[in-house]
DNA sequence: CTGGAGTCTCCCCCTGGGGGAGGGCCCAGA
DNA sequence: TCTGGGCCCTCCCCCAGGGGGAGACTCCAG
């Protein structure tokens, strides 16, 4: 039986790691005395610190690593072990996708922004609509375009689009409808046809890769802001062009509108009604 | 003026977030009403939420941030972004070894290990010695090898070592001695004669990648325990075959040595002594 | 003038660590 | 069998960089 101490020192996990690990039932010792509360580890624990030792190294959150070491089949465990590294790419990804952006942010060449007011009218469509947080944005579009997908067919009547509750932004967390153009949409599953009120719209267009988009919503913001307008509603945006269409992010377009209205009243705060 | 709700909208940071960042002194509303605390933004502070925006996609601390920020010269700002593009290579190269290491560890090609118990005769050396933080001990180490190669020339009578305080793994900090084998150590800089002393010293051979090395620290330790030896003092590592060696990573060893007593007395509890 | 959206501050919580205080336990030597 | 000192225990506080929510005040359009 060894002490806490040795057991460190045999790990490389620090005492205070090891009673962390302890009291987060990821690595019970072997035998804990009842009346002093002392730790004995075994010799046979040595492996299963260092598994744990290892995929901490990658982050992996604790409850996580119980999962893994909790699963006694090897093919679940390597399952759940590859999501983590999938999960290691992602952020790999939007690490580059940060530096590329970093990059065009601190080289400006400022584009000649296009902006134009436009009166858009009401429509009907199929969409997918859901209180979704910030993070989960990205995956949370991808299922319910998926979705739509499935139950409308590839012929598209139109480019797909979004709307996006002001509160995701300003709180984290907000409604978020991805839809489709179509005539007589169906409901089915998460699918559901959806009326997308007229409104008065402040539209312009981002080009190429979306890690960007901010920037034009930056732009946009400022000249709705000089021009005395006021927000009156979710932003929408059209993806006239993109992954859908065409590898190539520079050739992406993603037109993205505000509504507005002059000076005076703000309906319903900014805030997308149910 | 832009209240943070519509300053938020344009630069997608949340609220919370901007009035943290207020508080940081990272971005500074334009103007603060007296009386009501109310923050108000310009539409010219936009671009400046957005590359704090991206600065923390990587995971660039807030007090880095500010001074990449209020640093006027271009150049400079340059600079402190690119050592801050290292570290995340840095970063991903330490996960790169934890996946490599979580494979080796997942299929387990149990190698014979190769114990042996040496009574150490005591040797002077020139050494390097600090007491150093855990996650400090790469950094540091290079820097000490460095200076000692700077201080004895090339011309080695025998690979170099080092001895690691027992506390550096218990407690996250200790002691840490990197030496070179001298006649006649000299005292220069940071380089000192160190009396490594005598002791009786179980010794393993590690082989290949240093991330591994915890697992032959495990393999020792439990040869260690079963034979009922109890550990006296630092451990040591001596490294045979290394980096400054070749290139190829499968043919580094690093011995590494438990000083032991039989049963017995732990005189200093396994500490290193000053 | 009023009501509701917007904003303020303040306090608590999260994860996965670390620092330190105060006190009990273990065990080798005498 | 006692004793001392090293080991181990629990408990509380702190860190970064966020989020949740309460309770009160402000702004502004009708």
């Amino acid at each position: 039986m060894l002490a806490i101490g040795e057991f460190s020192r045999m790990t490389h996990l620090s005492i205070r790691t090891l009673r962390r690990y302890h009291e987060a039932g990821l690595l019970e010792p072997e035998q804990v005395d009842a009346s002093s509360g002392y730790r004995y580890y075994t010799v046979e624990q040595i492996p299963t610190a260092q598994v744990i030792h290892r995929l901490r190294e990658l982050d992996v959150p604790l409850p996580d690593v119980r999962r893994i070491l909790r699963s006694p089949d090897p093919d679940q465990r390597a399952a759940l072990v590859a999501q983590h590294l999938g999960r290691l790419e992602a952020e790999l990804a939007r690490t580059r996708a940060a530096v590329g952006s970093l990059r065009r942010l601190l080289v400006p060449e400022p584009p000649p922004l296009e902006v134009e007011l436009r009166a858009e009218p009401a429509a009907t469509v199929a969409a997918v609509a859901d209180d979704v947080d910030a993070d989960d944005v990205i995956g949370w579009y991808a299922g319910a375009m998926a979705e739509l997908d499935a139950v409308l067919g590839p012929t598209a009547e139109g480019p797909p689009g979004g709307l996006y509750d002001n509160a995701l932004f300003e709180r984290g967390r907000g409604r978020m409808v991805v839809y489709r153009p179509a005539v007589d949409p169906p409901t089915r599953g998460r699918v559901q046809p959806v009326t997308v009120p007229a409104v008065e719209l402040v539209v312009t267009t981002h080009r190429g890769e979306h890690d960007d988009v901010d920037v034009t919503y930056g732009e946009l913001g400022a000249w709705v802001a000089r021009n005395a307008l006021t927000v009156a509603g979710p932003v929408r945006e059209r993806y006239l062009v993109g992954p859908r269409d065409t590898d190539d992010p520079d050739a992406w377009r993603t037109e993205i509108g505000w509504p507005v209205f002059r000076v005076g009243p703000r309906p319903d705060g900014g805030r997308l009604g149910r």
